[in-house]
DNA sequence: CTACTTTGTGTCTTGGTTACGCAATGGGGC
DNA sequence: GCCCCATTGCGTAACCAAGACACAAAGTAG
């Protein structure tokens, strides 16, 4: 398999759906900040996001599973398709020639790589702590970044990154989210935290918890967090059947 | 222009982005039904959605406005990209062999037409009463079908525009509609028609007429619609800036 | 001119949201 | 070891939006 990676920009032609891409926006939830992990890329000062081809006869979902599994080692995400990104400029020629330059493969004006590129934005909802990132083939480093700091990215791929933060805060409006983000068990206020992160906001902690109960997605458990400093919050639990459910429904109409 | 189109299965190699097309739900509203633009496939009984290929160096976007305008003779029509459709065996072969066969197209397995295809599906809103269907070189006819009797449409284009008509319904929940697929002037009846049709439930008069006024995007005009039956509704027209507005922040956060 | 449908406006009730108050808890400061 | 205090759990009053429904005004059909 990494073999097959290090040839990907020699062999890719013929292999892979041409001119298309996968990019992932993958979330992580990690001291009461929200994460996003990124690749460096190598002989360059730019990060990247985690993204990868499609095989000419894989569906592109799963070419998109694919590409996360191989950064994080995690099977069975959260994952859903945002926005496709179809700029003819959008992809810059010069850097993936300099790749290429980098790889000492000759160079071809008609070289796939070397195509224009439209790429299909997912964001991804990960447990932070069972992640091991693991870089490409392309990249030197693979770390998670706070959402506050993020370094200069390539190509357009901070916009990528902008829509999907916008994607996840509508998520948050009719959908719920937590699951794939927290840990198995959690507070109440681990939860709100992560709500006012996504949304930028504070939310009031008494509000909260009764809209959240209200939901009928969590259960309470009999134990708390010892350990920590104050009064020792109960522990909670999504209810897998009634969250997906709610997933599927939705959590409040408009209409 | 016609010309060009006529010469697309024989010269589309190299002249578009290769496995790649959009595909545009195009809804309008007449006789209080909502209603979709459909193609007829020459040669055969099915039905399609209006679609077309991107141009090498066209924005991806640009090529459904060309798509639609081309097809309703519109410019500056409400359009949004809601899903890619990627599955690898959603463009059955054959059917374009048969195609490129009635155009008497020698048969080339690695005829660009004969590619897997993915697509990007768009949907867009229209005032009904301003378009001049047009059918494409591949159709005999460009009609306007009611939702309820949708007939038997070619490839996966049913469950694109199922998906369309979730993402139309989702919008509804927090932004405006209505502007685009109504006439400029229009009373709080054919509104809330508009409405029903999208949900596909009823809704009580009154408390509608609260609501969306409550919006503050619409604005009462002095006029009421004469001649026909019964009282005489009031006229109402949308607040373009604040209706932009609308659509730009959201309706209700939930959060 | 009368009957009937449709529109314009208002009210009552209910349920959810917002903004707080207060007691219990449990570790840290002293 | 004891008190302080931030934090948690639970509760309440004011407020607003949504649903259900009543009634008068307008305008056409017969």
């Amino acid at each position: 398999m990494n073999q097959e990676k290090e040839d990907i920009l020699q062999y890719g032609q013929g292999t892979f759906h041409p001119g298309f891409s996968v990019d992932c926006v993958i979330f992580g939830f990690h001291a009461n900040q929200l994460r996003v992990l990124l690749l460096k890329v190598k002989g360059d000062d730019l990060w990247a996001l985690p993204g990868g081809f499609v095989f000419k006869d894989e569906d592109v979902e799963e070419a998109a599973i694919r590409v996360l599994k191989s950064r994080t080692g995690l099977d069975n995400i959260f994952l859903r398709q945002f926005h496709l990104f179809g700029k003819p400029d959008r992809s810059k020629t010069s850097f993936n020639a300099k790749l290429l330059k980098q790889r000492q493969i000759p160079y071809d004006e008609n070289h796939w790589f070397l195509q224009r590129f439209i790429t299909l934005g997912f964001y991804a909802l990960v447990d932070y702590s069972s992640v091991t990132p693991r870089p490409d083939s392309n990249s030197e480093a693979c770390e998670w970044w706070d959402l506050q700091q993020i370094p200069a990215l390539m190509q357009d791929h901070s916009q990528i990154l902008e829509k999907a933060l916008e994607a996840l805060r509508l998520q948050l409006a009719y959908q719920p989210i937590g699951y794939n983000l927290l840990a198995e068990k959690f507070t109440m206020p681990e939860l709100q935290k992560l709500y006012e992160t996504i949304l930028g906001k504070q939310l009031d902690r008494r509000n909260f918890q009764r809209k959240i109960l209200a939901y009928d997605i969590l259960e309470r458990l009999d134990e708390r967090r010892s350990g920590v400093a104050h009064k020792a919050p109960y522990l909670y639990r999504f209810n897998l059947e009634k969250y997906q459910q709610a997933l599927e429904q939705g959590l409040e109409g408009g209409w």
